[in-house]
DNA sequence: AGCACGCCGACT
DNA sequence: GTCGGCGTGCTC
């Protein structure tokens, strides 16, 4: 066939959770400009047009049916490179979703084009000469007002389930027309600004002698023209009335200039007005830029040994363990200022809760206009602004969150991944459940850029690696500046609740500690890993406990709200003070929660100033900064908070750390609950005491005894590591399998628990019965009206091929669902859980 | 995920 | 009888 008369067929990726990608046909005007990456605009099902992505070109004509065409190309360049094609479609094989869903998760919503359906009166057209129903011409009056009226605003003032059926006959009948609009919802932020007309430039005496004139006539507008003069500086350089001043900053910082004179200004030609593109974020004067910190001998050395790992040893990846306080992050600024001055990119990724402004001030003055932050508290438009200034080049250097992986890099050598144990970079809900970790390695990969990975308490798997020697190691173990790790105390709560000792929640050792630190005006932290006043409520004299309506919870006590609250899905009603089954007052709350341990403190110190710090605290955008700035001004004595206390903040007059119940860490039903209680003990632990100052922890607990605790005491890493793995190997858990698990859902129990059970049958036939494990009945076995089964598949790590489980596990959940019992049935796969 | 078609209860 | 409830099937 002649390739000329050959059809451009594109196969595109839709912003929804299907699995295929559809084939639709270039139209000839399009056939030049559209790439792999670009957005285009097409119909899909019943008449809704959407953005999607075009992942393949090619002159297959599909064969089963007729493919429609692309209605519009929307990028010139691609807003996806061919890297992150392959990325994406290598996270939605390996995390078993769609590709739509991980386009979803990908880009930010501005760069999604909003297609509406918009309806508009045929032009010219005789509404009389139609005979109409009186609900049509409702409708057609309607629209009659507008000159195009959206067709979700005439659906909310129609209220008519037939709506789209009678706009089709309309529209058959020639009276009216439906067409899509596309909108593009990223707006570059404009700025108005004023500057002198041009007649007036050059010329000293013109200007004098219109503000001699103004001075008499006019003496507000005399006034502002003075102020542009000033502010502008033209009369030292006339070109810089080129870039003029900005209009809000001139009655913005003056009271005594009047907007109305400005205005004037602009209506006499004096002033001209006009917009310009800025940059939501502010500009940093390049010859203002900091140098990179000196760094200690202990560092230089590390620093040395990454090089090495990298350059010599021919490594990948590699672990830099370095404990709490050693600097990391001087190291971290070293190799991102040598990486960019090869003119290569750099991703520089932190958990949720590190990424303050402390740390991005910092690094903005060293790197300037060139680092770009990517933060989730960020609007839209400042993502996208993001995205397409990674795209252009503006910057090189980004510091982001987990989904910052995504943004359009084409040149990255480097990717750190700092504080690389946390949980918080595995995206729990929605699809794709990834892990920013893991993805960032595959990034890596395909740019063939290093990866370091950062930590005080890797994860066991990263450590494991590193020992294996598949990712370079290089440990630093002092810490910065002089300082001294703090000493840990572990203090009985057993027997001091026993002796009757325990004022409240307070062993007398953690009581008598906080007040010498209040004495000596230093700042204490204490760690609770749970908001709210208490998990629940508790009837002394009928046993009731609210719970959930719509989970199988207990229902939180929030006092100071008086509320309950359910943590699972975020229900909540009023706290009343009587039990709701048999009307006793007697109701106690069980268990501590941070809201709790604050009242207590303010009974127990009254004089100090206690402050709390969790989700429900610092919900607002500034509400956490502003915490963390209160306490480092030393407004605060005392900081009570959930895990969101053990990251990265540094404070100075920090030095006691008190953990109120480690207990409930180390008893937790997971198979990482040790790994995890260490991870979060030592972090908190290195809260405490900084620089010359030698900080002192108490950790509370029942049983002092605890392998665990004492490895938290000693810092003894390797000894907990060993421990676990030896577990870990022993009952069959990562690093030494991988783990799927899947989560059976159904709004009825009997459902989730048949199809549970059939579901674990299936895969038992081609995996055996020894790599899966379940159905289990989770701890909270029903969460926003579904009934839960939870299904575990252990994969070793050889001698098996994880892409074959991955397609037959897909297979079974597909046969699954399609029997007509299990229609409703959702089953939720998550590809290493963490 | 939408969105339209289809089959059952509470109303004019 | 109809209106409108939501269950389910499809989308190149």
């Amino acid at each position: 066939m002649n390739k000329h008369t050959q059809h451009l067929y594109a196969d595109v990726i839709i912003p929804l959770p299907l699995p295929q990608l559809y084939t639709y046909q270039v139209p000839e005007e399009h056939a030049r400009n559209v790439q792999a990456g670009c957005r285009v605009v097409v119909s899909f099902g019943k008449q809704k047009t959407i953005t999607a992505i075009v992942q393949r070109l090619h002159h297959q004509a599909p064969e089963h049916y007729r493919a429609k065409p692309i209605l519009e190309v929307l990028d010139d360049t691609p807003t996806l490179n061919d890297l992150q094609l392959s990325l994406f479609a290598w996270m939605a094989d390996y995390y078993m979703c769609t590709p739509g869903e991980v386009i979803q998760a990908a880009l930010p919503s501005a760069l999604k084009i909003n297609t509406q359906s918009f309806i508009s009166l045929v032009p010219g057209i005789d509404i009389e000469a139609h005979t109409l129903s009186e609900e049509e011409r409702r409708i057609v009056a309607l629209i009659q007002k507008h000159e195009a009226l959206q067709y979700e605003e005439l659906s909310r003032k129609v209220r008519n389930s037939r709506l789209y059926g009678l706009l089709k006959q309309l529209q058959d009948r020639g009276l009216i027309d439906i067409f899509e609009k596309t909108k593009e919802r990223y707006t570059p932020k404009r700025q108005r600004k004023v500057r002198l007309a041009a007649q007036w430039l050059h010329d000293k005496n013109a200007l004098n002698e219109l503000l001699s004139s103004l001075e008499k006539q006019a003496p507000q507008q005399w006034y502002a023209l003075l102020k542009y003069i000033e502010a502008s500086g033209i009369l030292r350089d006339w070109t810089r009335n080129e870039s003029g001043v900005e209009k809000k900053s001139l009655y913005a910082t003056d009271a005594r200039i009047k907007e109305a004179a400005i205005q004037a200004l602009i209506k006499k030609g004096i002033f001209e007005e006009f917009e310009v593109e800025v940059s939501r974020f502010a500009a940093v004067d390049a010859d203002k830029l900091l140098p990179p910190p000196t760094l200690s001998p202990a560092q230089e050395k590390a620093l040395q040994q990454i090089v090495k790992a990298f350059f010599e040893e021919k490594k990948d990846i590699a672990l830099l363990h370095g404990v709490t306080g050693s600097g990391k992050t001087e190291i971290y600024i070293h190799l991102i200022q040598q990486a960019l001055e090869s003119g290569s990119q750099v991703l520089y990724l932190l958990p949720e809760i590190a990424l303050t402004t402390q740390i991005v001030q910092r690094l903005r003055k060293i790197f300037g206009d060139k680092m770009g932050v990517y933060h989730s508290r960020f609007s839209d438009n400042e993502r996208a602004e993001v995205w397409r200034g990674v795209q252009s080049g503006r910057f090189s250097f980004v510091v982001g969150v987990r989904s910052a992986v995504f943004l359009p890099f084409d040149n990255l050598s480097l990717i750190i991944v700092d504080e690389e144990h946390e949980a918080s970079y595995k995206q729990h809900e929605p699809a794709p459940r990834y892990h920013a970790r893991d993805v960032a390695m595959m990034l890596g990969k395909l740019h063939y850029a290093k990866v370091l990975l950062g930590s005080a308490t890797p994860a066991l798997e990263t450590y494991y690696h590193a020992q294996q020697g598949r990712y370079g190691y290089i440990a630093l173990q002092e810490r910065y500046g002089n300082a001294q790790l703090p000493q840990v105390h572990i203090s009985d709560l057993r027997t001091a609740q026993k002796k009757n000792r325990l004022q409240y929640s307070f062993t007398p050792e953690l009581y008598e500690a906080i007040r010498k630190r209040l004495e000596a005006q230093e700042q204490v932290i204490l760690f609770q890993n749970r908001r709210g006043y208490s998990p629940y409520l508790y009837c002394e004299d009928c046993g009731w406990i609210p719970k959930c309506r719509f989970c199988n919870v207990s229902l939180t006590y929030h006092m100071h709200e008086r509320a309950l609250r359910c943590h699972y899905c975020g229900h909540h009603q009023g706290a009343k003070g009587t039990c709701q089954a048999c009307g006793s007052t007697r109701v106690r709350n069980v268990g501590i929660g941070t809201e709790k341990i604050e009242d207590e403190l303010k009974l127990l110190f009254p004089e100090a100033r206690v402050a709390r710090m969790d989700l429900d605290t610092t919900r607002g955008k500034e509400a956490y900064q502003k915490l963390i700035d209160r306490f480092e001004a030393h407004d605060i004595d005392i900081l009570v908070g959930t895990q969101m206390l053990t990251k990265g903040l540094d404070f100075e007059k920090v030095t006691l750390v008190g953990v109120i119940d480690a207990d409930q860490l180390l008893y937790f039903p997971d198979f990482r609950a040790h790994e995890r209680a260490y991870q979060l003990l030592t972090q908190v632990s290195g809260r405490a005491g900084r620089k010359d100052s030698k900080g002192e922890v108490i950790i509370q607990s029942r049983h002092p005894e605890h392998p665990v605790l004492l490895d938290v005491q000693q810092q003894t890493y390797e000894q907990l590591v060993t421990r676990e793995l030896q577990e870990r190997q022993k009952y069959n858990y990562p690093p030494f399998v991988r783990l799927i698990g899947l989560q059976v859902k159904h709004s009825k129990e009997e459902v989730a628990h048949a199809a549970a059970h059939d579901l674990v049958e299936q895969l038992q036939k081609q995996l055996g019965k020894a790599r899966i494990l379940g159905p289990d009945i989770p701890l909270v076995d029903r969460v926003k009206n579904y009934y839960l089964r939870n299904i575990l598949v252990k994969i070793e790590r050889q001698g098996i091929h994880l892409g074959s489980v991955k397609k037959y596990i897909a297979h079974c959940i597909q046969q699954l669902t399609l029997q007509k019992d299990y229609r409703r049935l959702l089953v939720v796969v998550d590809v290493d859980p963490a």
